[in-house]
Order: structure tokens, then C-alpha cells, then sequence
DNA sequence: CACGGACGCGAACATGTGTTCTCTGACTCA
DNA sequence: TGAGTCAGAGAACACATGTTCGCGTCCGTG
């Protein structure tokens, strides 16, 4: 996950402190604005005296692998690292509250294709391209030796079927709640380990649990 | 948080059939390069006889409230929709690892400008703004009672004086180590309340404990 | 029909913007 | 010391691109 971002597969070359100053500069005129930079707004921008040693060392970048410049058009300079690392956000929608002693609220297309439902962004590497992920709040402390408070928000992907030692969300029929647990499969009978290892898991008969999602991440605001 | 994603106020107009084309185009060419297409892209791209026809068309689409432009620049349309929906992702450095029994290591002007360095991609609706926050790995589970785990990434805020309330990173000289907790002042003492309610809170000498952050967020992946 | 407005066409125009050329200074290496 | 390279300054150049203007078509109205 998180992958790091260092120069593509050309040789690794040094960045001047310019040249990083530059590459910053993009950055910051891209999350401003919705088009990259001419070469003279880096000029001002970065303080530099000439368009040519702009010029100069966007070359520099793009030798390093850093930019991708389109000859001849204007303010045609892309951020590789931004573009390889899938393309921002996905917003996922958010189905509503989990709380113990409720079965988890199911997505529906509605939740999918409708303007009236809150979503939630998640940058598009943490879902690892699970395009049909969804989202709950978690409401109460039940989840807690899941190290999921009260407000947070955990991502789910449908699942049924899942591996020995996925995070999964599982609705216990005799319990009558849904619980956040890592599963192991043990015959017929399935071990619920909680996530923080201070905890006893659980064991349960195969057939009491009902595996609602596969838990791919989790969000905590302060 | 996580601001729903409506439709626009201003007024709604229809829109011609050439300009949902129009719009169309600019959508796709937005997926495809990091940049807006020129006029000329668009009159290419959409058949069409003229640029000014195109020119023509875009201020109908303005007016609309579809797109933004600015006069005298080349390539300055944004879209608007996408504009509203919280500008994506921020990237910010991965300044390192955090383990109990270390400081944590401060970012430096290396970090933001660098790309030598990790990134990560935080929903830009999760920082409310906080453009200077940088992010940790935390190593072991010595966060256990802040359900911070072994893997978790901590987004932080650079901070010296901080709420009573606020979750920070807090560096306990006598401890010799590092802590995510709840900072309550109490006279010349604080108390440091764990995230998890079951846990007990410690209470140490004001001079004894050094702020160093405010956490912003929290990201797991499972 | 005359008229005006919405829409479109093509070409010229003006400016934005990438590119290139020459000249300098600092540094390295033989 | 002199050739060579790197980094930069400034100016000019050439093309990309937004803008404007005159003209034509279609349509509904008086």
C-alpha cells in the first residue's frame, strides 16, 4: 500500500533544490486550480529570472521521470506519480450507521446511482480497485477491540465467501448482532479473533455466522 | 464531513445538444491527459466548423454554471461539478515510522518538496484545510488503547499549544517515548486520556510532556 | 416582406506560451 | 591555463490559442 513514489524506471537522478521548488509549485498550482501551469506562471511563481531556465529544468524533471510534457501545447505538463497512482478518489456511498444489535444496512443501487446519499472519498489506492466497495459509520463502542470507535467509518466490499484471517463484518444469529472480527475457519466451527490482541476470540458454530463484508479500510476523523 | 454532492444553485438552463457534446468531450479528454483540451482540441474532437462556434458554445456552458473559465488563458476551463466535490486528494509526506520509546521525527522542508520521499493520499475533505499535515506509520502496538495498531498510518498536524480535548502526539521526557492521547490541562498537570474508554488515563507534570503534533486522522488498510 | 435574434461559418487578429539562441559565470579536469 | 560542462540570464522567435468581426442561414413575429 502507499506506494512509494520515486523515479521511474530511468536511472535515479538527483533533483536540484530549484527543480524540487518547481515540482512543488505544480503540486500546489494543480490542487488550486484545475489546469497545470504555463512556464511563466512557474517563473513568478517560483521566483525564477528567465523562461528558459524554467524551460531548463522541466527538462530536468522529465529526464527524471518526475513530469510528462506534451511538445508544442500549452500548459501540457502531467504529474506522473499522480496519474500511476490511479487517478484520485473513488466516492464510495456511505448506507448508513452499524451498531451492535443491528444487522449491517445492505447497498442497494439506489445507494449507487442517487445524489441524495452521502459519500465518502476514499483515495482510489486504499480500495485497490474494489469498484463496488461501500461505507457505514460505526456508531457505539461495541467495535472497540476492533480498534473501531464510536464516528468512524469503515469501507466494506460485498463478500460471502473470504480467507482465514480476512477482517470481516458478520452477522451472529444468535447473538442477534453484527460484530467486526478477523475469521479463521476451523471445521465446523469458525474462530472470531478480535483485532486488538489483549482480547479473547470467540468461537461460534459455522452456521450462526452470516459474512456481510470483507473489511478493506478504515477512516478516523479527530 | 464528507459533504454530500448535489446538484449546482444557478439557474437551470437547458443545454443545447452540440453543448452536451461539448461537455462530454471535455470530460473525456479530462480522464485521458491532466489537462483541458484547447478550442481547437474541442472543435476537432467535436466536429465542429469553427472555433468560435466552439467559443461561442463555451460561454453557453458558462452561463449555464457547467463550466469556469479564465479569459486570456490557454486550456482554463474547469469543470465545476468536480470542482465542488472537495479537490480529491492531498498528497502528504510519510515522514517516517512512529514506535513507542522514540520521538517523533519532524518534517522538514526535505519532505514536502523531495520526491524521495513516501506520500500518501489523504481525501482533501479530511484535513479541512490543514496544508502543512504530514503523516507517520505507526510500528508495534504500543497505540493499542489510542486503536492505533502496528501499520496504521496517523495523519498530524504540526502543533505546539493545543485545546484541552484534542487528540495529540505527545512526547514524555521521562518516559522517553511517544504517545497518542487525549490532552486535558489540569492546573500544572495534564491528564492523558487514552481513546479507549476502558483504558485508565496517566497523569504526568506539564513541563514533562512535549506536544508534537495534533492529530488529524487516522487510515487502516486491512 | 422586413426585422431581429439565435446559431453557425471562416478568417483575421492579438496575445499567450513553448522554444531557441547567445552570452555569463562557476566549476571540474587534464 | 584552456577546454568542457552545468546552471542561469535575457531577448527574440515561432507557433498555439483565445478573441473578434463580418457574413450567412434559419426561424418566429409584426
Amino acid at each position: 500500500m502507499f506506494a512509494s513514489v520515486r523515479g521511474e524506471g530511468a536511472g535515479v537522478v538527483e533533483l536540484s533544490e530549484r527543480q524540487r521548488r518547481i515540482l512543488q509549485f505544480i503540486r500546489n498550482w494543480a490542487e488550486e486550480h484545475d489546469f497545470p501551469p504555463s512556464i511563466r506562471d512557474i517563473q513568478q511563481g517560483c521566483q525564477v529570472s528567465s523562461t528558459s531556465v524554467v524551460d531548463y529544468n522541466l527538462r530536468g524533471l522529465e529526464r527524471a521521470g518526475v513530469i510528462r510534457r506534451h511538445r508544442e501545447v500549452s500548459r501540457a505538463i502531467e504529474l506522473c506519480d499522480r496519474a500511476a497512482r490511479g487517478r484520485g478518489v473513488i466516492s464510495v456511498p456511505l448506507v448508513g450507521a452499524i451498531a451492535a444489535g443491528e444487522p449491517l444496512p445492505v447497498p442497494t443501487a439506489e445507494h449507487w446511482s442517487s445524489d441524495e446519499i452521502d459519500r465518502v472519498e476514499v483515495p482510489a489506492n486504499m480500495l485497490r480497485g474494489a469498484h463496488d466497495a461501500f461505507a457505514v459509520r460505526v456508531r457505539g463502542s461495541s467495535m472497540i477491540d476492533a480498534l473501531i470507535d464510536d464516528g468512524d467509518i469503515v469501507i466494506l466490499q460485498p463478500a460471502t465467501d473470504v480467507s482465514d484471517g480476512d477482517m470481516v463484518a458478520v452477522w451472529l444469529r444468535t447473538r442477534q448482532e453484527t460484530t467486526l472480527k478477523h475469521i479463521y475457519h476451523e471445521g465446523n466451527r469458525v474462530r472470531l479473533q478480535p483485532a486488538n490482541s489483549t482480547m479473547q476470540p470467540i468461537y461460534v458454530p459455522a452456521h450462526e455466522v452470516e459474512v456481510q463484508g470483507r473489511v478493506v479500510a478504515a477512516l478516523r476523523q479527530a
